[in-house]
RNA sequence: GGCGCUGUACCCAAGCGGUCUAAGGGGAAGGUCUGCAAAACCUUUAUUCGUCGGUUCGAAUCCGACCGGCGCCUCCA
């Protein structure tokens, strides 16, 4: 049973799907006017395991994200580079891409983009001026939070310490500061598309009531995003849904705590950030997970190079293992062997109890650990183990860590390389064993030293010396 | 000012009333194996969980006070 813990009810809860079989989930997406930050990269990781586990878990996962194609930001940006925001958008809609790839997030079912979606977030609106919920001034039209009874239920705020407590900045224009645009008027210059108001384009918040209706329906199960999304996007997406339909948004809000460096949240603003895309030049995917994985979603995360050495180093212990049960050596035929007393199903059971335990990830890779470290420890003890235990290990991997967690892949073959240069190592290899052989070991250690110079790194065992390329 | 989160070893970090003389990763120290390495395995590294009280047969876990740190309340993942 999944328990997942609900920002709307401040509870862990367990997780009951509309539909049996099905889980509905949007996860807010880029506003692509710039790369996309490590911290960013942690929501849409985090949203990706969680996915990854539903799935797991045999659901069929209908996953929504939206690109916020058009906003303030990108209209800032095609000044300052003197391009049409259209093209901001399309530039690091595609980077956007290439990152998330990089990082094995797998993709949504729909990106939906706020420009594609123009006439039904007009439609929304004037559905809320209907209802009196929205008012036009002026060709700005705002949302009235006054006439929305439940505004600050999902972030714990009252509207009138909301009032009282108010930073915004004064607009003339609002009957109340907290109000917040629904369609913006277009200024000089500015894109803009026709609406039942005037030359404008949508606000924030409202594209992501219009498309996650769109393509999840009026109530759907899961709605994920940082910590700051709470208020006021959040809240904001609720009191228009659930004013235009009259019915519950969504069932489980999820909120992703903050990327930090020195203890102070990574942002934009504060000018702390490393883009993904630096982060990955150095780092692997499998680091980046690993080390977010580490942590539980929803507190902070602590971020900084020595952590992601720490985490790349933890890796090494799945990469290992992995390099040893893959080529096995001597294929056995099945049921041959001596069979080792080895429990998989108990390492599946304590994988999917911390799973299930609002997605405990720092535990479930806890149980990697134990399990990596039994293997080897089977390994060792015992001669002749059956094949199926080498594929169990693999499939185990394969469905937990590589599948759910992404912090290894198993597909990727250590020791790449055109054929020429593999042939050039193996003689070198020979040569080194062949001096190994006559004790002189001052040659052999050169030839083992200078590879490793290359990155090549030998290893003797019983079975004879194999080699793996790591990164310099 | 309002709301919320948080303080566990050298670092990161689980734990949410008994199974905690507290997982897991990194680091450090010692050992087994090895010609030497590497990998792997074993052992050690918090009788203690910010401080002080309280509740309880029993608390890292609940309550209170105090001392730190952080976030949201404005665009932000």
């Amino acid at each position: 049973m999944l328990s997942i813990y609900n920002t709307l009810t401040r509870k862990k809860e367990e997780f009951i799907p509309i539909s049996p079989d099905e889980v509905r989930m949007y996860v807010c997406g880029p506003t692509v006017y710039d790369y996309f930050h490590i911290g960013n990269a942690r929501s849409f990781i985090m949203a990706d395991v969680l996915r990854k586990y539903l799935e797991y878990k045999g659901y069929n996962v209908k996953y929504i994200m939206n690109l916020t194609d058009i906003d303030d930001r990108i209209i800032k940006k095609s000044i300052e580079e003197k391009i049409e925001a259209k093209l901001v958008a399309e530039k690091y809609t595609k980077a956007f891409f290439d990152d998330i790839e990089k990082l094995k997030v797998k993709q949504a079912d729909v990106y939906p983009k706020a420009t594609d979606h123009v006439q039904e977030i007009v439609d929304f609106i004037k559905q809320l001026e209907e209802k009196s919920f929205a008012y036009n001034v002026d060709g700005n039209v705002f949302y009235d939070v006054s006439k929305f009874h439940d505004y600050g239920k999902l972030s714990g705020k009252k509207l009138v310490e909301l009032e009282a407590g108010a930073r915004v900045d004064v607009n003339e224009e609002k009957k109340n500061p907290l109000d917040f645009a629904l369609w913006k008027k277009a200024k000089e210059g500015e894109p803009f598309w026709e609406s039942p108001w005037g030359k404008g384009r949508p606000g924030w918040h409202i594209e992501c009531s219009a498309m996650s209706g769109k393509h999840l329906g009026e109530t759907f199960d899961i709605h994920a995003g940082g910590n700051d999304l709470i208020f006021p996007h959040h809240e904001n997406e609720i009191a228009q849904s659930e004013a235009a339909t009259k019915k519950k948004f969504v069932n489980y809000w999820i909120h992703f705590g903050f990327l930090n460096i020195n203890n102070e949240k990574m942002s934009k603003s504060l000018g702390n950030f490393f883009t993904a895309r630096d982060i990955l030049k150095h780092y692997s995917a499998e680091s980046i997970r690993l080390l977010f994985s580490q942590t539980h979603y929803r507190g902070p995360l602590e971020f900084n190079d020595e952590l992601l050495d720490s985490s790349q180093k933890g890796l090494e212990k799945f990469k290992n293992l992995v390099e040893k049960v893959s080529p096995h050596p001597v294929p056995l035929p099945k049921g041959e062997g001596v069979s080792p007393d080895f429990d998989f199903q108990s390492y599946y059971k304590d994988f999917e109890s911390a799973m299930d335990d609002d997605l405990n990830t720092p535990q479930a890779v806890a149980v990697l650990f134990d399990f990596v470290r039994d293997v080897n420890k089977a390994i060792a003890e015992k001669e002749n183990l059956p094949s199926e235990f080498y594929s169990n290990v693999k499939e185990f991997l394969s469905k937990t860590a590589q599948g759910v967690l992404g912090i290894v892949d198993l597909e990727k073959s250590e020791a790449q390389g055109s054929s020429v240069e593999k042939e050039l190592i193996e003689l070198l290899i020979g040569l080194r064993n062949g001096a190994r052989k006559e004790k002189n070991f001052a040659l052999s250690d050169k030839i083992r030293n200078e590879l490793n110079e290359l990155g090549i790194e030998l290893k003797d065992s019983k079975e004879g010396t194999t080699y793996k390329k790591v990164k310099k």
